[in-house]
DNA sequence: TCATCTATACCGACCGGATGGTACAGTCTT
DNA sequence: AAGACTGTACCATCCGGTCGGTATAGATGA
């Protein structure tokens, strides 16, 4: 094991992996200070001593899952259209890959303490504005947004119509009203 | 008060309105027999003789919300076309004046035991289905349903998009869609 | 070069509070 | 009196957070 720089300083990455292994394996109200050291290989005062309260950790869960979102803009063609929508679109087909648990400590925390969320809620706010302006009809554009919304929570929570077959199926029939609307 | 009867006998429904209550002043994650017992004017026994788990408790509440649901049908005029995604719409925009609190333990319930989500899940297939069969053009009607859950979502988590204003704007524009498509 | 000092990263015992659940005695209604 | 119902005391567990201590790596200084 090459712990030699890695392990030493800081195990910020194993503890937040373990976190949402433990969401994805047991969900996420399992998420404890000792039950991530287990998983992590530390001890609860090496969480604890990286991440001083649960909702910093839960903080540091929520950024890890932005930034991935966000990233996700990059494997987008430069010359796309309704870039914001599209990735989105992207996103969603992605949560079988990417652990969706994680997305589903947004719920949790959200339970516990509303205002984790303000990240989140400024740039959902940010992509709502953007898929505004890059459409040619708002009101569309919107309606498509909160779809694809409604979509990603059917997903997380395991509703009808979140499984991966069909939600793909709609996604085709987005992607195309996306493209035939010039 | 007409306690007589209903108070003396069965106080389930005074415990469920306590913990709705409650849910909607403090949150959900502070919903335990001994607050829901302060709340209802009875003692912790009490609450645990009429739910014996919290479990049960959650399940009980789950279940109310749902009638309730099903219930905006009746307010429906009997002739209209599309009824299920018209009740969705009724449900939606009643989100302020009924308490949305309720509706949000169906996330935290979720995250600790997914299974009570159950009749949630097959009410929502129904609805899935009525509406795909009640439409002219199903991916149309998918494409709506989904976009009034994510709407729901959003105004759940206080998320952009769900405040009122924009969520009755938006309902109105589906309303025009639903409307016009016949 | 070697002793000392300092900062970082981590360990693990412990505490206090909250919570789900039990036990059981009492009360009210019929 | 009997059963439905309520109240009180209590227990076991879990969990977030504190705290004193350890190990190690590098800087400092004579």
């Amino acid at each position: 094991m090459q712990e030699s720089q890695s392990a030493r300083r800081n195990a910020s990455l194993r503890i937040l992996a373990a976190a949402r292994a433990i969401a994805a394996r047991e969900g996420v109200a399992h998420i404890s200070f000792e039950a991530v050291a287990r998983e992590a290989g530390l001890s609860k005062g090496g969480v604890l001593y990286n991440f001083p309260t649960k909702r910093d950790l839960m903080a540091a869960l929520l950024k890890e899952m932005l930034a991935e979102h966000d990233a996700l803009e990059a494997g987008l063609p430069q010359d796309a259209q309704h870039r914001t929508l599209r990735r989105h679109l992207a996103s969603l087909n992605g949560l079988d890959t990417a652990d969706s648990d994680l997305s589903m400590s947004i719920l949790a925390v959200a339970a516990a303490e509303p205002d984790l969320l303000d990240p989140l809620r400024r740039a959902l706010e940010a992509d709502l504005a953007r898929i505004e302006a890059e459409a040619t009809d708002a009101n569309l554009g919107r309606l498509i947004f909160f779809a694809l919304q409604g979509l990603r929570f059917h997903a997380l929570l395991s509703l009808p119509g979140g499984e991966p077959a069909p939600r793909r199926q709609l996604g085709e029939t987005i992607m195309e009203m996306i493209e035939n609307a010039h």
